[in-house]
DNA sequence: ACCTGCGATAAGGAAAGCTTATCCATTCAG
DNA sequence: CTGAATGGATAAGCTTTCCTTATCGCAGGT
């Protein structure tokens, strides 16, 4: 039994204000009025005969006691979120999921795999981030999105890690251009015309010059673009031949805007993961994770 | 955010209903009305829109989604009780603690052990139970009890088990029969006396019979008793030597009510644990198993 | 059939929780 | 230095929830 008339609701204020860093912001979100999260903050701290934070106009400043009580507050509030996930109404869970996804991911199964989310947690929004698998993983390292579906290698570990599987790799470029260069050449051929080819790959992009240097390969041009849709967009456009994973081209190469060029060389498949942290997220985030391998793998090819 | 009005109130009612197996007895416990504890479940019930448990007059059973989120409940109480505990308001968890204690802790440590418990945790009650340490240990295995404290070796495996320290036997006797046995003495002549023992030690006293079985010795008698504080007694009425732990007889041989027999061989000392299921435990458990460590080695001799 | 023990229900009162309106302190621009 | 803007605390009144007392209907045991 506990002796103490705490409340969900004043965890839910507390936890609020800390993310939001301001009573009014924390209103807002819990679809309250300031006054009512003033009153909740006190009750707590009276309840609890403990000072969580100074709040001298204008900036909320958690005390040490406030922040060990923060985190275990979020614990509470897991558990009840857990609770409405066995009761299966997920639907009465309402939070954010903070996504952040590499381009391939966003022009591959993004798209199916938010439907799925949102047609089992209705209610909780999701803010996506569309960015280079490094810029994911250091957001992720600091806790600024709870979800990370990225490319490996990775520098540091995280405690939860999905395998999506891989995505090979392929060489396209314009009909007309690819008929120029043959049906089966050598990468010291292909090398002979400009390469678009997608920077934030540092595998393939790396393994490619690599590959150069070693051969001692002459290279016309290698273009590099921190987006992939433009590498695909440029190859349609006939700037030169592309090394692109299969999935993103496989439209293109269906309607005749592309064609496969086969060489002696690929890189390493890419591989995927839905990476987050075990220990500092609820419930719905490693769901969403596990949405994420089912979604990849029904799209793989 | 939880767009529920959920409360943790509705949630320990729920607990309660089910541990105790009526409403009115979780009113009585929580400190309320059986109304009161039906208004509580019913709200629960739709607010989830949610039946968790069928009630025919005089029985309670829960039902199958019931289980599940009885179990999702009380993880949210225990997320709730760390956290009052984080804010160092330990005093207003209040719980039960039922603990199993073999007879050589109840007569040795268990008091201060206790005292120590209840400093920190005035609001939680104590439901004592003192046994042998295989019943003890079956008790814990299903969830009868919440903390053991027993001797080792065990049957299963718990999750949770600390080390108390060992406890080392003595052979002692009535000072009298001890001077006409002589100081420093075999087994062998030992045995020539009656042989007051607790059974419950099943090392102790098999590996006694072995021993007496592979030295094919002569056994003039072999008492035993379930009752450790029954052997004291029977040693000091001098009806024979007796096999027991040391911390046992420390005051009755200071005072001269019974002296130590030095012989050729003792079995190997009792190890102690305190053993619990970290998985199904709220946090004061674990924190009373540290406590009946630092007890036992504060004590140790 | 009767008594006993259980949970559900109804009605009134007590105690929260919430909102509107206002106040006071700090910050920053001019 | 001043005035607007921002952010939290406070007061008063109202609404809602929560809790208690009293009573009912339903089963099981005798």
């Amino acid at each position: 039994m506990i002796k103490s008339q705490i409340t969900l609701k004043q965890l839910e204020a507390l936890v609020a204000v800390v993310d939001l860093g301001s009573f009014r912001k924390a209103a807002a979100v819990l679809g309250t009025t300031q006054p009512n999260i003033s009153n909740r903050i006190a009750t707590l701290e009276q309840g609890l005969d403990v000072i969580l934070m100074h709040r001298d106009a204008g900036s909320v400043r958690l005390t040490e006691k406030g922040k060990l009580l923060v985190a275990s507050a979020r614990k509470v509030l897991w558990g009840a979120e857990a609770f409405l996930e066995a009761a299966g109404r997920q639907d009465l869970v309402a939070d954010h999921l903070r996504l952040g996804v590499t381009e391939l991911v966003a022009c591959t199964w993004l798209h199916p795999f938010l439907r799925r989310f949102r047609a089992v947690y209705p209610a909780i929004s999701v803010e996506l981030e569309v960015g280079l698998s490094a810029e994911i993983e250091k957001r992720l390292a600091t806790g600024q999105i709870d979800l990370a579906l990225q490319t490996g290698p990775f520098e540091h570990e995280s405690s939860g890690s999905l395998a999506l599987g891989t995505y090979r790799y392929i060489w396209v470029a314009q009909p007309a251009l690819a008929k120029g260069i043959g049906p089966r050449i050598t990468v010291a051929n292909l090398l002979k015309t400009p390469v678009l080819i997608h920077a934030k790959h540092a595998l393939a992009a790396r393994a490619l010059a690599k590959l150069a240097e070693t051969r001692k390969l002459a290279v016309d041009q290698i273009v590099y673009s921190n987006s992939l849709a433009s590498c695909v967009q440029m190859a349609i456009d006939g700037m030169g031949v592309s090394l692109l994973p299969a999935a993103l081209v496989r439209e293109p190469i269906e309607t005749g805007a592309l064609a496969e060029v086969s060489t002696d060389w690929l890189p390493k498949p890419l591989e995927f993961f839905a990476r987050f942290d075990r220990l500092r997220v609820p419930l719905f985030v490693e769901q969403a994770a596990k949405f994420a391998v089912e979604t990849a793998q029904a799209r793989k090819d």
